[in-house]
DNA sequence: TTTAAAAGATGATTTTTATCATGTTTCGAA
DNA sequence: TTCGAAACATGATAAAAATCATCTTTTAAA
């Protein structure tokens, strides 16, 4: 066990913002720090959790198996995100899985803490709430977009929304990793079809790639063709 | 002005059965009845909304459009469904729009009483963010439907998923009826192809139409081919 | 009841995307 | 450092779906 919930920064990024000393002081007290290697799962479709991950460092992806045996990335996690949250609300088995993407750092909270705070504490169970409505619009806005772009216009959403919400780093590559299989797997596509795109983006001017990292060069002409041209 | 909240049955069909008696009748009171004729836009994308619509009778689609002009329906809502309530509980413009299906009856309740509620009222809050928690499990499936499946794959579910929901008439067909254009907006797909998919299914005897109206013939086989055979 | 418009149906063609095959590069473990 | 596996890349082909065109049927309004 690591340093206690109280003064962890963190939890400024999530829900657990809204709770309060004492609520904070149990949690504290029970939570478990756990380190995750890349490429571990940390939960599986289906499972009944008994508790929520709090991601203190490191990328987890977030997919669903469809019955065709293909797997779709719904959402990339990073730090701050509470992992599990939403089949802990419901108390239902888990809807999606979580694998890590690299080394990552997380506090496992029981889920009886949470479950508590949601019956008594209306700040927290509102901002729950917040948070929760804020991920259904994101989702409804993927579904649009599967169902109505294509392929190219899907990478290019994809390489937009990683740069958005992972940052550059120092030379303005993105932030984050992923493998031309898991891009492809997040904008629904074949991984030949990702990688292609990809390429062609790179000969266009629009990204620069180095192994892995991609760098966008020409934002306009992304958010051109991501808008249909 | 027509019942009474409090007397509602409605109400108990979403959560606003969460509300105590005098958070029932502050709302009886400013509540509105209107009727909306078929193909009327209760509200449009972008909108501010300053209160929620809560269906007595009728369908409505909720839909969004995308950059390339084509209108992606992302849920049907029936009776007991609260229209406009997500973009409330956050306090942003709508995401979608919501056009009647047919003609319907709904109550305008001003947004004040339910963000009342919602500060207040744990129990509240708590079969709100429920709700909300349900609806993104949903839209993560749609998601991976969208990005995994066939057209064939997601015109079977989507005529499951009007049964499972609206159920059947005396003589068996599907208790909704929308025409070609809307059923290829929900599978995201042109009408062509929809219309195409659905003979398909009427000549391998897996449903029976006669008009718009749909009746499943052989569930079997349909589910069989939503999962992939 | 007539008539125009909307919806449904179907064929032909083109575009997009998936799949298969195969070669190349990169990277980590021995 | 070498070697083998995994990831990346690209061509060829097949399959799926979009688009365009045209015709028929249904529906609703005059």
């Amino acid at each position: 066990m690591h340093g206690r919930c109280e003064n962890c920064i963190i939890r400024e990024l999530n829900s657990l913002r809204a709770l309060k000393k004492d609520e904070l002081k149990r949690i504290s007290e029970s939570k478990v720090s756990k380190t995750i290697k890349k490429g571990e799962v940390i939960f599986a479709e289906g499972e009944k959790l008994n508790g929520v991950f709090c991601v203190r460092n490191g990328v987890s992806k977030l997919s669903k198996m469809s019955d065709n045996g293909k797997d779709q990335i719904v959402k990339i996690a990073a730090r701050g995100e509470i992992l599990g949250q939403r089949s802990v609300i419901t108390d239902e088995t888990t809807n999606l899985s979580a694998v890590a993407l690299n080394d990552m750092e997380v506090c496992y909270i029981p889920k009886q803490h949470l479950q508590d705070s949601l019956n008594s504490n209306v700040e927290f169970t509102k901002a729950v709430l917040l948070h929760i409505a804020g991920d259904l619009k994101f989702a409804d806005n993927v579904i649009v977009n599967m169902a109505q772009k294509t392929v190219k216009q899907r990478v290019a959403e994809t390489v937009k929304y990683l740069e958005d919400n992972f940052g550059t780093d120092c030379d303005g590559f993105i932030a984050v990793t992923l493998n031309r299989e898991d891009i492809a797997n997040i904008v629904g596509t074949a991984k030949e079809a990702c990688i292609r795109t990809l390429s062609l983006f790179k000969k266009e001017k629009m990204i620069f790639t180095e192994g892995k990292r991609i760098k966008i060069e020409d934002k306009k002409a992304l958010y051109r063709l991501i808008e249909g041209f």
